[in-house]
DNA sequence: CATAACGGTTGCAAAACGAAACCAAATAAG
DNA sequence: CTTATTTGGTTTCGTTTTGCAACCGTTATG
């Protein structure tokens, strides 16, 4: 063999699966737990970084990332500039049930790793556990869904 | 700088919160299409290789790790041995409600990927969007919830 | 004015990743 | 029965990413 092909990551982008293409923009080690800190209010580069404990240049990689991909945004805040804020947009904010859905999952086969509890701010009782619904409210498991293509056939993955 | 600490990748283990607990089991490239495809049907070596494109030692290694973590099984249906399935655990499955969130964020943001769709195997009608109820089934986003620690004080997240 | 904080960038070493080659056991083909 | 192919990996090697610390220009603070 006398040709290597190009090393680059392996990117989602052209796997034509929407959830491949998610992966592709928060799936790596860090960015949906700066998500995740977003949602509990933080917005600072420092704050950021000393509440996750990133190295700066992978913050900063990841931040810009999120920017780039529309799940972030940096405001302007200081007076003559330089001074920045990072704030999810409303996309960031959608993260919120993969996020949810994640932390439940884990509280459930791993236990609870820290304190926090997610309450509904109206009436302070616990959320209801994440689940794949259909379209009367019925919880569905895997096994009450099929995959099918546009035509409505079910796909043949047998492989 | 006389001393530096081993090089390990950044592990989330430690750092007592469900979300990176989570991420440390299944938060890398690859592990939740391999989860996904086995949703799919998919159960051989060879047919998560040639399905998604990944090099064998990265998913032999990643395999492994699921396995590890309870997330699959390997299965061994050889008539001696050497033959090997890859199933998932209730674990694994379980994560149905993970991956169809962020199939569905993907679909909302970036557009349909693919030509899949899920549907109610009962009905044939499509999924409800996944998100986040109350105990009464109503969504939540974000705004709508408080972060609590075990008192039920606010956490006090300003940085 | 001096000092610290903020938001990075740079340089280096360690680890993870990707592609291909290689390999032993099990099955299939002839 | 013998040979070829498939399966499920491991090894090798080069590239990319990550983690850590040091450094830097600008901006607030005492």
């Amino acid at each position: 063999m006398t040709y290597n092909a190009p090393m680059t990551r392996k990117r989602f982008d052209q796997m034509d699966c929407s959830v491949a293409c998610a992966l592709n923009e928060v799936g790596d080690w860090w960015s949906l737990l700066v998500v995740k800190q977003a949602m509990l209010g933080t917005r600072r580069y420092v704050d950021f970084q000393n509440r996750l404990g990133i190295a700066k240049n992978i913050l900063c990689d990841r931040l810009s990332r999120l920017v780039e991909n529309g799940v972030m945004v940096r405001v302007d805040v200081g007076e003559h500039g330089k001074r920045y804020e990072y704030r999810l947009t409303d996309k960031g904010r959608d993260l919120f049930t993969v996020i949810t859905a994640l932390r439940q999952w884990s509280e459930r086969w791993n236990g609870e790793k820290d304190s926090m509890k997610l309450v509904d701010r109206q009436t302070g009782a616990p959320l209801a556990p994440v689940t794949v619904q259909n379209q009367q409210g019925h919880s569905l498991t895997v096994r009450d869904v099929r995959f099918v293509d546009d035509n409505g056939n079910p796909l043949e993955e047998t492989g």
